[in-house]
DNA sequence: CACTATACGGAACTGGGGTTCCGGTTGCGT
DNA sequence: ACGCAACCGGAACCCCAGTTCCGTATAGTG
């Protein structure tokens, strides 16, 4: 029988205490890194900011690529989880303004997300949480314009860009970090309201 | 006397012809590379593509840098062109929103424009042309707003502020190349002419 | 306490891409 | 036609960042 921790649950495969704090350690750090650098942080960087060696970093992800999926799926998957939180919000436009604005700020304050989000083929991994998103997002969105406050013709992958191209234009790095993102997101949620006058394409 | 081609205007430095053609050449397939492949097009391919040595493209160009600032001043100056023919369209609101559409079409089809745009302390080079291109687009904001058809808490940067996330959103290389531009500019440009329900922070 | 599977550290390796260098080539004035 | 700058080509060079490797340290067990 191989050795298994008391707090375990079954199933899990046994890994040893100070492994399980290091891999923490890591993404904290690797976390922190690419929110401020975005995808091209470095692996000695975030190694350094562990306190640990870029081999215990690889030794818990193979590759820097997987670091980054696995982050990237953890952002996903919190806003999905806001995403659900802003159906239950009574007032349907109220719920999807404030999930817009929560997207916003994140995407804001977090270069990876947005530069994930807009890299073509990239983090195929995350697919799952990824879908999951889409799906609470639709959600939200169809609640919106059945209530009659949202264009009818958006749709939630419109959401989605939205929100990344904010992230990009207005997140660290850019060249207008002073200006802040809640100053785009009134002027995109305005054109959101707004009835269709024609068509979208 | 150093020799000088008949048709060079004075002033004008010598410079052989076939350097002046190769010169041409490497902005052409220069600009191509970079619009699809962003700043991280090569300088090798770069010069296969022109059908050149890389050790030409360095004569012309010191550095990849160099090449990058001239291929940018020249698309800011031609985005202050448009806005100046923009200026001259009788209605104020129809050449606002002429000059958007040009714009975001560009941005959507030119990685580097909006990549430019973006980089924090990239570009200095075309500081000048920036410039310019922020005092024309300026005339254009306060134009529309004298009209009544603009948002009167519009800036000019948040123009460029929003083209460039336009840009970054829906260029090639993102992850929905697919879905056009026009979507998002069309809900951009609903966002603008909207009436301030509440102010811009 | 001893033993071993696991984990750690960080120097060394590797591949990619910008840049340099210099022998060969060519436009152009005489 | 000649000669010499100016110009061209592309192999070689260098640096940087991801990745590997292996000797050392340690958690967990009997």
């Amino acid at each position: 029988m191989t050795p298994q921790t008391a707090t375990a649950t079954a199933g899990v495969r046994t890994q040893r205490a100070d492994a399980r704090r290091n891999r923490e350690r890591i993404l904290v750090a690797a976390r922190r890194q690419f929110a401020a650098n975005g995808l091209e942080a470095q692996m000695d960087d975030i190694a350094r900011a562990a306190d640990l060696g870029v081999g215990t970093v690889y030794r818990h992800f193979p590759t820097k690529e997987a670091l980054l999926q696995a982050l990237a799926a953890d952002r996903f998957i919190r806003l999905t989880e806001w995403a659900r939180e802003a159906l239950e919000v009574p007032d349907a436009w109220e719920g999807f303004r404030d999930y817009l604005r929560r997207s916003a700020e994140l995407g804001a304050n977090d270069r990876l997300l947005s530069e994930a989000m807009a890299e073509r083929d990239a983090f195929q991994g995350a697919q799952r949480e990824k879908d999951d998103l889409m799906e609470a997002t639709a959600a939200l969105v169809e609640r919106a314009q059945a209530a009659g406050e949202l264009r009818p013709d958006i749709r939630a992958q419109d959401i989605a860009m939205l929100m990344c191209g904010l992230g990009r234009a207005t997140g660290p790095g850019s060249f207008d970090h002073a200006t802040s993102w809640e100053r785009y997101l009134e002027i995109i949620v305005a054109g959101l309201r707004a009835p269709a006058s024609s068509p979208l394409p």
